[in-house]
DNA sequence: CATGAATGAGTTTTCATTCAT
DNA sequence: AATGAATGAAAACTCATTCAT
């Protein structure tokens, strides 16, 4: 874990190697963490050499932050295609927490991922540029809809965006991170219909007793 | 040249040592997972030699089940001494919570362990044996809690005693599982009041929301 | 846990070095055994670092696999160059008796692992692919001997080929296996002169006796 | 395989369990040679704790030379109960040579372990007391019977005893240590009828053709 | 631009042996 | 007279990494 290095310079990065590379060290580190994680077996789910990690990315800790780095430029990517402001309060609550719990879903590898992070104590997290933005963007359109909300009367005033963000991420992502056990221990396909729907519900109704929504 | 004979000496199961390597044992494979623990790691922290693993348990595998053998014996314990039946529904409700709550706050290990379990899709879960009755323990106790609520007419009736237990574990769970990112990236402590018991109270008020809990 | 993967980087067969390695292992081997033998001693006497030893053949056992195959290939090799149906019976029969002889001699190891395997009871020979055709190989050639001495009236007929075949390995295998403590205990160097022709001068007599060989 | 030590003094000599273990070390170190040997495999093939080795021997190469010298006694006994003097010479050998025969048939054990030693040169038997009085023991009774029936007309004159000697050891040592192999590769059972009876009269036959025996 | 060969340092595991009663 | 607990040293094996082309 010293200092990362700049990605190794001149490899064109985008290659399909690469990607395909990516794909399987994201996989990979989601699953096993940084020390669990085996270059071999990135190597082999990307179907080629091991030696083509080194030279694409330098060493393992630079193919864990080109991870991380894609990881987090996909989540930008993701971020503002709501317009959430176009829509009343309730509905743009309801458009987010739905946006997280299937962006959840469909990106359990980045969630592990951050996880991962979260069990060692996130020494390479910080490493990253542009943490700082991903922080911003978190609470303030949100903080825009509670407010939007209570100007309106139909939601309470003085609702803590961070407990809003807090029961939608929680519900979000405990789904997908204990699917497994869940599916294994409890017999309960959490991931799957009837309990897919059953909990997107829960979730929407959890809000609006939250946020003290009245019809009127 | 297959295994000559069992090995493992059949060792006193609560030795002092014994004790202090499963501690220092889950703390290790709770950060760093099944392939990323390290048995000298785990040896130093319990302050013997690496090779007291070997002696007490045959091998890292081993020590990895026996880890996770009695984290589940300690959450079993930890139910039972709370006498739920003795207590009106909501108020044992709030009491199963406010347990829960606590349980993964101060267990944080734990709690890791079994999300490092479900990320490797539970490889070394399935290896345990037991880990039928745990399925039993899990649901029983909510389920009578829900049908006298029910009787009471103070709970709607119906509510699946599944998602009641989801959204306590969930709001449980995440909170320890995410601190440290939300510590680190969203500058919040989950752990720490104020939250801690703003968010004790969000989940105990989530519950009256979901089982439509009135007064009378 | 089960493997991750294949992982025998698929070799080139014949690299000198890998050579090296086979001849230091099998002396190992011989001497050894499979549970005694030191893949570090292997190691140091091909000159390179034990390392090597995982990247030409996976593990212990598979380098012990290796070295039975390369002798019993070997052993096939040396048999195919007597051309003994260009002879006459009972030239053909010294002619193969004198060759066993000697590869013993020369194959000093090769002997001492067929022994360690089976004091053993195999437990390695059996893992090995084509132990088939071995057998095939072993008694054919002398069949067809002892057959055309039969019809040319020089042998007794109805000879086993087993016996025949017993009678030759009998000698040509213990002079060599013995060696040491015979010279050791009894004072005699069977492997040197005038023992070793004497022996061999025996060997050839006693296949006239058993095969009943008359000038005419 | 430092220096020898005495054996550890005031331990009786021959308690069952001393017993057992010096059977299942014999069988141990015939199968596997001394480094091959496993302390833990003989301990459990005697039925008790691996420490009892240490209180009845000292350490692992005190055992094995106790197991050596038991061996060498046990010959020792089976020695002289042929009155061998007392037959007429071609049926003194025979009996001899039957003794043999079966001698190495019945003592598997032992005669492996001897091989054991000559493959790692011996080191150890070197070490034992009163392999003197072996070498004697074995040419002088054969020398005997063949000066006897050189006498008497029934054998050639002028044969070297240690030839018969080797012969005979040949065939009665081949058949036991190689009798794995035969039966698995070339599928004959070298130790069960038919081969056995034919093999004993294949060993007298060529005795009696080695000694150019005739019948007047 | 891409890759196979080689390897040092670390990790797991085994084994004989000693400690302490 | 007998034994369970503990252990250091050495063995097998893995993993990230560099060499060389």
């Amino acid at each position: 874990m010293k200092e990362p290095m700049a990605v190794t310079a001149e490899v064109g990065q985008d290659s399909d190697k690469r990607q395909r590379l990516l794909d399987a060290a994201l996989h990979e580190f989601a699953r096993f963490g940084f020390d669990g994680g085996r270059l071999e077996r990135i190597a082999a789910e990307a179907g080629c050499a091991k030696r083509m990690l080194y030279y694409y990315f330098g060493n393992k800790e630079d193919v864990y932050l080109a991870v991380l780095e894609r990881a987090y430029d996909d989540i930008r990517a993701s971020e503002d295609v709501l317009h959430l402001d176009a829509l009343p309060p309730r509905e743009a609550l309801h458009a987010l927490a739905r946006q997280s719990f299937f962006y959840h879903q469909n990106n359990a590898d980045f969630t592990r991922l951050v996880l991962q992070e979260n069990f060692q104590e996130g020494t390479m997290l910080n490493a990253l540029p542009g943490a700082e933005r991903l922080r911003e963007a978190a609470f303030a359109p949100l903080r825009r809809i509670l407010d939007r909300g209570a100007e309106a009367g139909i939601f309470r005033a003085g609702i803590e965006a961070v407990d809003v963000h807090f029961l939608i991420s929680a519900i979000s992502s405990f789904r997908v991170d204990h699917a497994y056990s869940w599916k294994n221990m409890l017999q309960i396909d959490l991931l799957a219909e009837p309990v897919m729907s059953r909990h997107l519900t829960l979730l929407l109704a959890q809000l609006d007793a939250l946020t003290g929504y009245r019809k009127d």
